[in-house]
RNA sequence: GGGCGCAUAGCUCAGCGGUAGAGCACCACCUUGACACGGUGGGGGUCACAGGUUCAAUCCCUGUUGCGCCCA
C-alpha cells in the first residue's frame, strides 16, 4: 500500500543506488542499438552544483532518459576539467592557511598537493550530480588530467605544431598580475569605471615654449612612450607631423606620427603611444616600426630595465633620478608619482573626469595589464574555418538557429589563441629547449631528446618549457579524448560524432568553438550534430544570480525541500527556447503539487485494485470511457514525443501535465469511480485494466522529467521491478477502435457536466443541494448518452435525476444551452429569478455579439470571394451556432417570464 | 557604435494569418468516495506604439519607444 504522501529523500537515495548498481546508466558498445551520445560539458573540478548546473544537467538527463527509453544505446559521458587557475587558487589558499606558499614547496610537491586535494574534494560536484538524478555512465568518468587525456593533449599539440598551427610568438597578451599568467580574451571582462583623462604637455623639440598636449587614461605608462600620434587629417597638428617631442621625465625624443588610430574628436586629438602596454598602441607601433620597451614587469611593477640607457636630464622636463627612485613601485603608486611630478613641472595641463572601460581578470578581479611576452599561440583562424563551414553546411545545427550568428561572429573574427599559462597545475607544454634555446616539440622527453641528438649531433641537456596549457585546450578534445583517442577504441567510431551538446549561450565561445575546432582537426568530423542552447538561470525577478547580490538559490536546498522530481519538472516546464529561466522556491513548490497529484491518483487507483494486466490489449477495449482515455493518451504521447524531438522541454512538460491532471485525474478517474464501485463486473475489470495501462503510459511519459516518483510507482504497481522503468520502452500510440465516437460522447458528457456546474455555481446553489437535470430538445443519441452516464452526471453535476423534458420548462428553472439541447434545472425556491435573468441576458448578449462579428465578416464580399473555402464555411457554421444559441437563450428568457 | 533577443491577463510565460491560452496569484463556493500540495465556478487582455502588406494582422514587413544580453 502506498504511503499517504511521497517521501522523496528516502526514495531518491534508494533508487539512485539501484539504478547505478544495476548498470542502468551504462552505455553498451557491443549492442546493436543505435547510439545516442551526449558529452557532459565537464564542470570545473573545483565546482559545486549551482542552479545553472541544475538546469543544464536536468535538460541533458531528460534527453538521455528519453532516448534510452526509445531504445537507443545512450552514452552520457561524465567527468570534470582540471580548471588550471581556479584549482591552483584553491590549493594555494589552502596552503596559505598552513603558512606555506607554492614557491617554497616547489613544483613537484605542489602538484602532489593538488592531486591530494583533488582526491579529497574534487568529487564534490559529481556527488551532487547524483542528487539531481543524473544518469551518467560513471565508470567512464574522465578527468582532463588523466593519463589518457594527457596523452591526447600531447599528441594534438605535436600534430598542430607540425602543421605550423601552434607556434611561439612575442606579442601583447592579457596579463593577470595577480596570477602572473597570461589569460585568454574570454577570461577578461570590461568594467566601466570612474577614471580620469589626464592632459599632459610634451615639449616640442627645438621649439622652446611649444607643447603638444596628449590626453591619456594611463599616465603611468609614460616612460614607455615611443611616439605621439595625431590623425593625418587633423589640421591642428599638420606642421608637427615628423617633428619630435621630448618625453617628459625620460628626456628621450619621440616622433610625432600621423596615424588613423588617433581620433581628432576625442581628448586633444593627440595620443601617446606605448606599444608594450596597450593593444591599439601595439598596432600603431607595428605600423610605424617603433621600438616597444616594457616598463612594467610581471607583477605590474615599474621596471627601468629596458629604458635605463635612455634617461636623460632635460632641465625643467626630465631628471633621471626621479624615475630611478620609482623602480619596483606598483602601477598604481607609479601613476600617482608621475602625475604629481608632471604637475610640479607644470606639464599637467588639466584632469577631466572620465568613464572608461577597464579590463579585469574575471577570476582575479584585478585590472589586466597588456604585457609583451613570448607565449605559445594556436592559429585559431585556420582551425575556425572548417568549423564555420560545418555549421554553414548544416553538419552541425544550432537549436535555436539564431545562435549560429553568435558563433559565426566570433569564429570569423577570431584572434590567435594564446594557449600557454604561467601556472603549475595543468598540462605542461611538451616542448624542450636545448642549451642555445632551440625548441624541440615532442610527445615526451625521449622524443625531444632524439630530435636534439639529430640536431646537435650529440646529446645535450634539455629543459622542458615551464608553462602549462590553457584548460580549454584539453577541454576542446573532450568529445574524442574521453573515448580513448588517439587509440582506435571501439567507442571512438561508435559514439563520435556525438548527437547533441547541451549548454547555455555564454559557453558558445568556450565549449562550442574549441570543441568544433579540435574535433574537426583531429577527427575530421564535427564533435556534435546538434548544439542545443538553453537559457540562463535567473532569480524570480529576472536578476542574474550572484553571490554579491545574495540572490543565489542552492539547488540542493530546493531538492531537500521539495524533492528532485519537483525541481526537475519545474526546470523542464520553464525551459523555453531562447528564454532565460526565472526560478525561485515558489514555482518549484507549485510543481511539487503535480508530483503529489500523481502520487494521490496512483494511491486511489491502488485502493481500487487497479493493477497491470499482463496480456492487456488496448485495441480490444469496448467502453467509450476506455476508448476515450486511450485516444487522449495517444495524443499526449505524440505531443511529448514531438516536443522531445524538437528540444521543447516546456511543451513536453506541459503535455504530460495536462494529460495527467486535466484528462486522467479530472475526468477519467472521476468517471471511473462509479464503475469501480460496481465491484467485479466486466466493465469494472476493463476500466481497471485501462486505468493501469494508462497509468503505465503516464509513468513512462513523465519519467524523463520526474524519474523518482514514476519509478517508485512503477515498482509499487508491479509494472516491473523497482528500478526498471528507466529501461522501459517509450510509449507508442496504438489504434483505438471508434475513437471519434468515443470522443464525441465523452465531450458531450463533459460539456453537460460543465454547463450544469457553471449554472449552479453562478446561481449560488450549494453543492449539498441536489436538483434534477432536465434535457429539452435532446436527440435520442443525446438521451442515450445521458442515460449511460447517469452516475457520473449525478455525482459531478449534483443531480437528483437526469431525464428528458417533454413538456414545458418548469417555472423557476435555471437554464443553459448545450448545442441544440436546453438544460433546465428546476430550482423554484432556490434561485433568484432576477439573477437568473441577468445571467441569461449576459449569455445572450455574448452570443449575439459573436454572431454579429461573424456576420459582418461574412457580409464582406472580398472575404467570401478570397478566403479559403473551408474558412468561409467554418464561419458560416459558427454564425449558425451563435444564432441558434442566442435564439435558445431568448426562448429561455421568455420562459422565465 | 555593431549584433541578437524580448515587449500578450496582476506575475511568469505559451501561442499564431481567421475563435486570445496555461500556470501561479485573485474572488466565491465546497471537508462530494485519492488529493486543501485538493475540487468547482468566476473576474481579468486596444496582444508596447505608428505605418504598411492582406479579404483578414497579436502573428508577416518597416519604423518608433522601452528593456535585456553579447561584441567593440
Amino acid at each position: 500500500m502506498l504511503d499517504k504522501t511521497f517521501a522523496p529523500a528516502e526514495a531518491e537515495a534508494r533508487l539512485y543506488k539501484t539504478w547505478e548498481e544495476s548498470g542502468a546508466f551504462a552505455a553498451d558498445p557491443t549492442s546493436d542499438a543505435t547510439p545516442f551520445t551526449v558529452m557532459i560539458p565537464p564542470p570545473n573540478v573545483t565546482g559545486s552544483l549551482h542552479m545553472g548546473h541544475a538546469l543544464t544537467f536536468t535538460v541533458q538527463d531528460s534527453l538521455i532518459r528519453y532516448r534510452r527509453m526509445t531504445g537507443r544505446d545512450a552514452l552520457w559521458q561524465p567527468g570534470t576539467d582540471h580548471a588550471g587557475i581556479a584549482t591552483q587558487m584553491v590549493v594555494e589558499r589552502l596552503l596559505a592557511t598552513e603558512g606555506k606558499t607554492r614557491k617554497e614547496m616547489g613544483r613537484e610537491a605542489f602538484l602532489d598537493r593538488v592531486w591530494q586535494w583533488k582526491g579529497e574534494s574534487g568529487g564534490n560536484i559529481t556527488r551532487q550530480l547524483r542528487r539531481l538524478g543524473a544518469s551518467l555512465d560513471w565508470p567512464r568518468e574522465r578527468f582532463t588530467m588523466d593519463a589518457g587525456l594527457t596523452r591526447a593533449v600531447r599528441r594534438i599539440f605535436v600534430m598542430l605544431h607540425a602543421k605550423g598551427l601552434i607556434y611561439r610568438d612575442r606579442r601583447l597578451v592579457n596579463w593577470d598580475p595577480k596570477f602572473q599568467s597570461a589569460i585568454s580574451d574570454l577570461e577578461v571582462e570590461s568594467k566601466e569605471m570612474d577614471g580620469s583623462l589626464w592632459h599632459l604637455r610634451y615639449p616640442i623639440a627645438g621649439q622652446d615654449g611649444r607643447f603638444i598636449t596628449v590626453a591619456t587614461t594611463r599616465p603611468e605608462t609614460l616612460p614607455g612612450d615611443v611616439a605621439v600620434a595625431v590623425n593625418p587629417e587633423d589640421e591642428r597638428y599638420q606642421d608637427l607631423i615628423g617633428k619630435f617631442a621630448i618625453l617628459p621625465l625620460v628626456g628621450r625624443l619621440i616622433p610625432i606620427v600621423a596615424d588613423e588610430h588617433s581620433d581628432p574628436t576625442k581628448g586633444t586629438g593627440a595620443v601617446k603611444i606605448t606599444p608594450a602596454h596597450d593593444f591599439n598602441d601595439f598596432a600603431v607601433g607595428q605600423r610605424h616600426s617603433l621600438p616597444m620597451p616594457s616598463i612594467l614587469d610581471r607583477q605590474a611593477a615599474f621596471t627601468l630595465t629596458e629604458i635605463a640607457d635612455e634617461l636623460r636630464a632635460v632641465p625643467g622636463v626630465a631628471e633621471p633620478s626621479f624615475l630611478q627612485a620609482l623602480a619596483g613601485e606598483d602601477r598604481f603608486k607609479l601613476r600617482a608619482a608621475i602625475v604629481a611630478e608632471l604637475e610640479r613641472l607644470d606639464l599637467l595641463d588639466k584632469v577631466e573626469k572620465h568613464r572608461n572601460q577597464v579590463p579585469h581578470g574575471d577570476r582575479s578581479g584585478v585590472p589586466i595589464e597588456p604585457l609583451l611576452t613570448t607565449q605559445w599561440f594556436c592559429d585559431a583562424a585556420t582551425l575556425a574555418k572548417p568549423a564555420v563551414e560545418a555549421v554553414e553546411q548544416g553538419r552541425t545545427v544550432f537549436v535555436p538557429k539564431q545562435w549560429e550568428n553568435t558563433f559565426f561572429a566570433w569564429m570569423r573574427d577570431i584572434e590567435p589563441w594564446c594557449i600557454s599559462r604561467q601556472l603549475w597545475w595543468g598540462h605542461r607544454i611538451p616542448a624542450w629547449y636545448g642549451p642555445d634555446g632551440v625548441v624541440f616539440v615532442a610527445e615526451d622527453e625521449a622524443g625531444a631528446a632524439a630530435q636534439a641528438l639529430a640536431h646537435y649531433g650529440e646529446a645535450q641537456p634539455l629543459a622542458q618549457d615551464d608553462d602549462v596549457l590553457d584548460t580549454w585546450f584539453s577541454s576542446g578534445l573532450w568529445p574524442f579524448s574521453t573515448l580513448g583517442w588517439p587509440d582506435q577504441t571501439p567507442e571512438l567510431p561508435r559514439y563520435y560524432p556525438t548527437d547533441v551538446l547541451v549548454t547555455a549561450h555564454d559557453i558558445i565561445f568556450f565549449w562550442v568553438a574549441r570543441m568544433m575546432m579540435m574535433g574537426l582537426f583531429a577527427m575530421d568530423d564535427v564533435p556534435f550534430k546538434t548544439i542545443y542552447i538553453h537559457g540562463l538561470v535567473r532569480d524570480e525577478r529576472g536578476q542574474k544570480m550572484s553571490k554579491s547580490k545574495g540572490n543565489v538559490i542552492d539547488p540542493l536546498e530546493l531538492i531537500d525541500q521539495y524533492g528532485t522530481d519537483a525541481l526537475r519538472f519545474t526546470i523542464c516546464a520553464l525551459t523555453g527556447p531562447g528564454r532565460d529561466v526565472k526560478l525561485g522556491p515558489a514555482v518549484v513548490e507549485s510543481y511539487r503539487s503535480f508530483v503529489t497529484k500523481l502520487w494521490n491518483a496512483a494511491r486511489f487507483l491502488e485502493m481500487n485494485e487497479v493493477k497491470p494486466v499482463a496480456d492487456f490489449d488496448p485495441a480490444s477495449v469496448k467502453l467509450p470511457l476506455s476508448r476515450w482515455i486511450l485516444d487522449t493518451a495517444n495524443t499526449a504521447i505524440a505531443e511529448a514525443t514531438t516536443a522531445f524531438e524538437s528540444y521543447r522541454l516546456d511543451d513536453y512538460a506541459s503535455a504530460g501535465y495536462r494529460f495527467t491532471w486535466n484528462s486522467f485525474c479530472d475526468w477519467f478517474i472521476e468517471f471511473a469511480k462509479p464503475v469501480f464501485a460496481q465491484g467485479d463486473t466486466p466493465e469494472a475489470a476493463e476500466v481497471r485494466a485501462v486505468a493501469a495501462h494508462v497509468l503505465g503510459i503516464i509513468l513512462k511519459l513523465l519519467h524523463p522529467a520526474m524519474p523518482y516518483v514514476t519509478e517508485v510507482l512503477w515498482g509499487e504497481f508491479g509494472f516491473g521491478a523497482e528500478g526498471t522503468l528507466i529501461k522501459a520502452n517509450w510509449p507508442e500510440a496504438v489504434a483505438v477502435p471508434e475513437a471519434a465516437a468515443a470522443r464525441a460522447e465523452l465531450d458531450w458528457v463533459v460539456g453537460l457536466i460543465t454547463e450544469v456546474r457553471a449554472v449552479r455555481s453562478e446561481m449560488r446553489v450549494a453543492p449539498s443541494v441536489l436538483a434534477p437535470i432536465l434535457l429539452k430538445d435532446a436527440s435520442a443519441e443525446e438521451l442515450g448518452r445521458a442515460a449511460r452516464w447517469i452516475d457520473p452526471i449525478r455525482r459531478m453535476g449534483r443531480a437528483s435525476e437526469v431525464s428528458p423534458l417533454a413538456g414545458e420548462v418548469p417555472k423557476g428553472s435555471a437554464q443553459a444551452i448545450l448545442g441544440s439541447v436546453t438544460i433546465a434545472i428546476p430550482l423554484a425556491d432556490l434561485i433568484d429569478l432576477s439573477a437568473e435573468r441577468a445571467r441569461l441576458e449576459k449569455e445572450r448578449a455574448k452570443a449575439l455579439d459573436e454572431a454579429q462579428k461573424v456576420r459582418s465578416k461574412l457580409s464582406n464580399e472580398s472575404f467570401v470571394a478570397r478566403a479559403k473555402p473551408e474558412v468561409v464555411q467554418e464561419n458560416r457554421d459558427r454564425l449558425a451556432a451563435f444564432e441558434a444559441e442566442a435564439a435558445r437563450l431568448e426562448a429561455a428568457l421568455i420562459r422565465l417570464g
